[in-house]
DNA sequence: GTGATACTGAGAGTCGTTCTCAATGAAGCC
DNA sequence: GGCTTCATTGAGAACGACTCTCAGTATCAC
């Protein structure tokens, strides 16, 4: 994406990338505060928003919105992917499973267009949620049940 | 969806559910305040928030997180239909054009997700915005740039 | 070494949203 | 009609997530 000069690799910067390349939950930027305090206590919360932010303009991270109404998430795994994400305990895991080309030509014909991207989360419950059927609220309506 | 009995319809709720309806812009609920306050102006924030999760609730209306961020947006059109965002000028329109079943069971499949429903939102520039090329901010890697 | 610039932490501020609570009003019963 | 019950309301405080500001510090090029 943008270029990867002009990024000074700072101690605060490396801690930041560590938590989000160790984490494979997409912790929301207050988790990744919390976990990078443990390694370096002295950072404060503006120094992880800031890098969180340029983490994801230059293309070493992803920002989600799991379209649960809660705070944005963060994902150090930058190739093309989707989510699940599970109804009964919130959790979201990755999917590899790209839309057809055809069907973002045939989108891109009718709407007229320039499609770049696309951001595509399915909902549902998981297997272990399925098992012990501990589903708490679930969202029911949310944004597109039944589908 | 859920019954639709047990949901007085006030003044004030009548007010809100007319604002949604006469919108094609999915406004955020800030939006649709502001809107409610011309028509009703006595209504309080609250109760527009507590409106629109009603409405919610039970399945009058859908609430969109497009991935940018900012604020939930809310739309009266509840059939199934996903949504295309422009870079540009922000601006969301409706797409009817649903994922193929086949793609839900090789997802539930892979995943071993019980797949309820997804959220589905492309996005890239608005003929208006490739035309005048206004792109202000084009939130470059926001998301799933490039796919 | 010096100056310019990038980066930092602290904390206040902003924004969107939810919660609390007393007042109001509609429905149901007698 | 009078009473009770309970859903609904508006006001405003509170909350969480995030951004902004600013002075101090670190790093770079020269």
């Amino acid at each position: 994406m943008t270029d990867q000069t002009d990024l000074r690799l700072t101690p605060q910067r490396m801690a930041v990338l560590e938590v989000l390349r160790a984490a494979d939950d997409h912790p929301t930027a207050a988790e990744v505060y919390e976990r990078v305090r443990r390694a370096s206590p002295g950072i404060g919360s503006a120094t992880v928003y800031r890098t969180l932010a340029l983490l994801v303009s230059t293309g070493r991270a992803l920002e989600l919105t799991l379209g649960d109404g809660a705070a944005a998430r963060y994902d150090a795994n930058t190739r093309r992917h989707d989510h699940a994400v599970c109804d009964g305990c919130g959790r979201a895991v990755d999917l590899d499973h790209p839309v057809p080309d055809g069907m973002m030509a045939e989108i891109a014909r009718r709407s007229g267009f320039a499609i770049t991207g696309y951001d595509l989360q399915f909902r549902g419950l998981c297997p272990d949620c399925q098992g012990s059927d501990r589903q708490t609220t679930p969202s029911e309506g949310a944004l597109h049940a039944e589908a």
